[in-house]
DNA sequence: CGTAGAACCATGTGG
DNA sequence: TCCACATGGTTC
């Protein structure tokens, strides 16, 4: 290593004991000594000396920096962890608020450690938890003094710094790696390209726990202990020893080591259960695309909203009076409890009809959606409360919301990674994923000039707006879990439509053949019926719940699911050997080996048995289209990375779709290069089927997600 | 007595 | 007795 070693003090050296840990059967003794070698100058500005853990790299000298760089080029991984303004770190808080970061800690593994297990085909289980020559680096992110000259050096060689470990092809162990690949692209990725985090290998052992067992969400790095401590007995060993005692700094260092086994036994267990590809190729990768969608602004029409609110407002106001007329008595609209008793206790509207449905816990009366669609002929109210509610949802929702969600005219959703079972993204603050399709139809009243009314139409969607000079692109892979339904089960009939290049929407074919019209006269609620039959067929609905679900008697619907499986009947059949499977193995795994776990598979109680049972048929399919997307996702990244000239950026993912961003010269290219790589993931997983991925932007006079048009073919 | 929080409901997204 | 979510609201 360096000789500029000699020059400095001798290190002071500490014996410290380390966890044992068990790995299955197999114990590994990762009893070894945390080196304080004293290499550099370890002396932070505020001279606690409990604290001289870290090398802080504002305290050193040039040749000191020099050596650092040099040993951050030889290191075998790093483990790292974000400290924030009140103390505590990525490791001991459950919210991760990033403008209060107030450093960065990394804890540099040296050549002399062993990193087999996180070799790709490596077998070998060994590891071990710290050894002599690691070092540990704080990097100081909160720049108070800007004007100062030291300061600025020192931001730029912190950036050097992190920059340099994120260039090493080296893996990076984070607890929440994204929240952390987030704030280096906040902080110093002023004037630095997005793309220099694409580089990097970020580990995250949330991510690992996740993937062996979906249902854990391991909310933070505590409950990894837990975790970790339970599936591998761990000997809890009291490291709050003598002067150890009291220091965060110190324990924060014992809590980086730990982290590091943990990867390291994560990194074995998934290759053991065969999870170590999905890990390595997909979901490794897409940390990287999540931290770089998150620092990515979407701009919203503040204006747009404030006036749609205070619309809907006055819309809502006008429908409260008048329900309160038409029931004849003052009552919460919004409360389900109240519009019970109006409707079925004083107006007494269920002896007119059919059984209402009740519902699921309370056994009550529902007043739900299907329900008041039932009464509307009976009585003025229960159409009035539909769009009451329709109103109300677009206001507080969607538009009010929204607002709360804003920030100087733009929002940014964040992405969870593990918050699903089924392998799914899921996005909150706002939920992009959740914002309607469907504008809604008001009037409104124009009050200055009399009598007359107004008709406007509301689109949630629209409220997002393109930059200046950008435009919003959308690819959505049409019907993939249909799609992934017919390869799985081989289904001839299935398989056929969609090979046949005449059939442009198969819901819209299916929807004609059922109701025996021609498919031009379909209507966009027809296709979703069928949509709606076919899935809750395959998922296993019983007749009573499709019956509710369509508004058809249960016999009508029960004739459906038998005409549908017998025309089907692969389709039953892959249904039953997903089951059959789950009940031998315990689990179920999608295209990409991903695996849910389902304990009630083979449970005596019946309720608990059927829904394992739909839960595996479901997770197959949804879960593989995930896989799917998620592949997208990561695959276009990296060919955006790598083009010199491409700049769009990822704004949204719904699920089957992709919105980006993209510069209004490169829209050309950029989606030719979309669609290629979306519909070649047919290749790359060996799909029977095809997948079609049609593009849409929108039109040039209105740049928002609201409107868009299917792009012309090239 | 007011309010924090869990549970429930309704509605939206996606397939 | 389709699945997976998030959000906003009421009730207890």
């Amino acid at each position: 290593m360096a000789d500029g070693e000699k020059n400095l003090a001798a290190p002071p050296k500490r014996k410290q004991e380390v966890p044992t840990y068990c790995l299955g059967k197999k114990r590994l003794l990762v009893k070894k000594h945390i080196s304080h070698e004293r290499r550099y100058n370890w002396t932070s500005r505020q001279a606690e000396p409990s604290e001289n853990v870290f090398c802080d790299i504002r305290s050193l000298g040039y040749e000191e920096k020099r050596d650092l760089i040099a040993n951050i080029k030889e290191a075998v991984a790093f483990v790292t962890t974000m400290i924030f303004l009140d103390g505590s770190s990525q490791l001991n808080s459950e919210q991760t608020l990033t403008s209060s970061v107030k450093g960065i800690v990394v804890l540099v593994k040296s050549r002399t450690d062993r990193l087999s297990s996180l070799s790709f085909s490596s077998t070998d289980s060994t590891w071990s938890a710290a050894s002599q020559g690691d070092k540990f680096i704080y990097l100081e992110t909160e720049c108070s003094s800007l004007w100062e000259q030291g300061e600025q050096t020192h931001n730029k060689f912190a950036r050097q710094v992190l920059f340099q470990i994120l260039r090493c092809k080296v893996p990076v162990i984070c607890f929440n790696a994204k929240d952390f690949l987030k704030t280096v692209l906040q902080v110093y990725g002023n004037g630095i390209s997005w793309k220099q985090v694409a580089d990097s290998i970020v580990l995250d052992p949330r991510i690992a726990a996740w993937l062996i067992n979906s249902s854990d969400t391991v909310p933070s790095f505590e409950c990894l202990l837990q975790y970790f401590e339970k599936s591998y007995s761990v000997e809890t060993v009291n490291t709050d020893t003598g002067a150890l005692r009291n220091s965060r700094h110190q324990n924060l260092v014992v809590n980086l080591q730990k982290l590091y086994t943990i990867m390291m036994g994560l990194a074995h267990d998934l290759q053991v259960q065969g999870l170590w590809k999905l890990f390595c190729t997909l979901e490794l990768p897409l940390i990287k695309v999540l931290a770089v969608m998150e620092t990515h602004k979407i701009h919203v029409d503040k204006q747009e909203l404030k006036k749609t609110s205070e619309i809907l407002g006055l819309r809502l106001k006008e429908l409260e009076e008048e329900a309160h007329q038409i029931a004849g008595e003052r009552f919460l609209l919004t409360s389900s409890s109240q519009l019970r008793e109006v409707l079925f206790e004083k107006l007494k509207l269920h002896t007119l009809c059919e059984k209402i449905p009740r519902t699921e816990r309370q056994q009550v009366a529902s007043t739900s959606e299907v329900v008041l669609s039932k009464l509307q002929d009976l009585h003025p109210l229960p159409k009035l409360m539909l769009e009451y509610r329709q109103v109300r949802k677009m206001k507080s929702t969607y538009v009010d919301g929204l607002r709360t969600c804003m920030r100087k005219g733009f929002i940014c959703p964040t992405w969870n990674q593990t918050g699903t079972v089924t392998g799914r993204l899921s996005s909150k603050h706002p939920n992009i994923q959740g914002i309607s399709k469907h504008p809604v139809r008001i009037t409104k009243k124009q009050y200055i000039k009399g009598k007359e009314e107004e008709i406007l139409t509301i689109s949630p969607r629209a409220l997002f707006v393109s930059k200046k000079g950008y435009t919003f692109l959308a690819a959505d892979f049409s019907q993939i879990e249909l799609r992934i339904l017919a390869d799985l089960s081989a289904e001839p009939e299935l398989l056929k439509l969609f090979q046949e290049p005449e059939t442009t929407d198969i819901f819209t074919s299916l929807a004609s053949q059922w109701k025996g019209i021609p498919s031009e006269q379909v209507k966009q609620t027809d296709r979703e019926q069928a949509k709606r039959i076919v899935y809750s067929v395959v998922y296993g609905a019983g007749k009573e719940r499709l019956a509710e679900c369509l508004g058809i008697t249960p016999h009508e619907a029960g004739h459906f699911i038998e005409s549908f499986m017998q025309k089907y009947k692969k389709v039953h059949e892959f249904t039953k050997k997903t089951i059959g499977q789950c009940q031998n193995k315990g689990y179920v795994v999608s295209i990409m080996g991903r695996k849910r776990l389902l304990a009630n598979i083979n449970s005596q109680d019946y309720k608990l048995r059927t829904q394992a049972e739909r839960q595996a048929v479901n997770f197959v399919v949804q879960g593989s289209a995930a896989d799917l997307c998620k592949m997208a996702m990561v695959e276009i990244f990296t060919s955006v990375v790598v083009s010199p000239t491409l700049t769009a950026r990822l704004i949204a993912q719904i699920h089957d779709e992709l919105l980006f961003e993209v510069e209004d010269s490169q829209i050309q290219e950029f989606s030719a290069l979309v669609k290629r790589t979306m519909e070649s993931l047919q290749q790359t997983t060996a799909l029977e089927v095809p997948l079609k991925v049609p593009l849409k932007v929108l039109l040039t006079t209105g740049k928002s997600w609201g409107c868009m048009t299917e792009l012309q073919e090239m």
